[in-house]
DNA sequence: CGATTGCTTGACTGGGTTCAAGGCCAGTGG
DNA sequence: CCACTGGCCTTGAACCCAGTCAAGCAATCG
């Protein structure tokens, strides 16, 4: 056989998470390009990936472990915007700088590319920015799900609507009923606007009520599918 | 002087938000094929522009009026999730279909382009793509910097984030001290996840405290505004 | 095995909501 | 010209959901 590029050794064609990522806007021979601006990085849980308001020279696909993204105000209160699992996408910038920090959660492996590379990259490939503006829109949706979760919802809506993002998002979806929650509580209270206590003190009472079950405090089942779902879009009878 | 395309009357090339609107990612002889798909539309006050999960069949430009768009749960509460003014484009789409309902606060002229037609200038002008691209990230940071008010502000933080922005995207910016509010007390209050009632609280204390003045329910004059600024970022002593 | 960290639970508080009037103003019609 | 109406905004009083303050518990770690 023929030693074409296609056939050195290229990682990315054999990247666990090349069908997911963005990556899959390019075809095995595209590729070639893209894995020649990027490199892997592995961060131990906690460590910052990089600060609001750093220039963003780099863009990141998750391959494995867990992110968290937050704003905050100058007296410390916190927000969370988002938790990003394997496969997702993180650094759309404006003006030059990230809009928010990151931070990995679980010790992770995130695969890095240069700014500047991509900017070649998008230009020989448009089909990659037209990938980049889906997964913009897709996120501006999730964040405005986000601006109606905290603007309307009460606390167990807000839990109820986070578990079932959450197991949606985990390898296997949704179906086996089951739930990994590499966050604390405190992180899920920054991301619902809560407390931590107000938090703990709702999942007792879904427990309570049979809705879900918490094997350990960092796994959820779903003993109730339909009341969680009524309860997370605010149909649950009043 | 001969009569080349660009001197036939083109519509697109007097439009009050050329410049401001993502047209200005096109030069005057490619907006002539943007003029092609493009229709102006006039929307009386309250009408529905779109609604949520309607097929995403058209893009918009907002040329002179106010739009709001808005999410909704089952029993009615609603949350607003942007405001828009001339010059702001609307109509991003995740899979086939609006994420959100839009309607105009004011009468309202829009620049309206079809999906269909928007596709092929996208492929033969790239430059526009990357302007959409531009664009919803900048959505995006707004979007999150909305999740950051409705999860962690008070009150009082968010009615003044809330001010600031106002200003800042009205004509003239911040500069004259001064905004018009077109939306309703409701829509403010759905906006910042509050009540009318604690909305006009709210203004009368900031009155009070001289860090606004209101000389009509729908003109606000800031009269401090570090005080304003303190507010809106969190910083304000406790 | 004490110390630390993360989670839960209880008692009390408070900011914002709910419920209820009342005021203001533009539009309408007698 | 003024009474009436309805929409919108403001104000007051009572209430409640989530926050605050304070223990206590369970698992992990040095």
């Amino acid at each position: 056989m023929a030693e074409t590029a296609t056939h050195i050794d290229i990682p990315c064609q054999r990247c666990k998470v090349r069908n997911r990522a963005i990556c899959a806007a390019l075809d095995d021979e595209q590729i070639v390009d893209l894995n020649a601006i990027s490199e892997h990085i592995t961060l131990e849980r906690e460590r910052t990936v990089f600060f609001e308001s750093d220039p963003a020279d780099y863009l990141y696909n998750i391959i494995d472990g867990n992110v968290r993204i937050h704003k905050s105000l100058a007296d410390g209160r916190r927000q969370i915007t988002g938790f990003l699992y394997s496969g997702d996408f993180l650094g759309l910038s404006v003006a030059g700088v990230y809009p928010y920090s990151a931070e990995v959660i679980t010790t992770t492996t995130m695969c890095r590319f240069s700014r500047k590379g991509m900017t070649k990259i998008i230009e020989r490939y448009p089909a990659f920015e037209h990938n980049l503006l889906q997964l913009a829109s897709h996120e501006l949706a999730a964040a405005q799900e986000h601006v109606l979760l905290l603007g309307r919802k009460t606390a167990a809506e807000r839990l109820c609507s986070f578990i079932l993002n959450t197991a949606e998002k985990q390898i296997g979806g949704i179906s086996d009923q089951r739930a990994k929650l590499p966050m604390t509580r405190q992180d899920i209270a920054d991301y619902l606007g809560l407390t931590i206590e107000t938090v703990s003190r709702t999942f007792t009472r879904l427990k309570k009520t049979g809705t879900i079950r918490l094997p350990e405090p960092d796994t959820i089942e779903i003993a109730n599918f339909q009341q969680l779902e009524d309860l997370a879009l605010g149909e649950a009878a009043a």
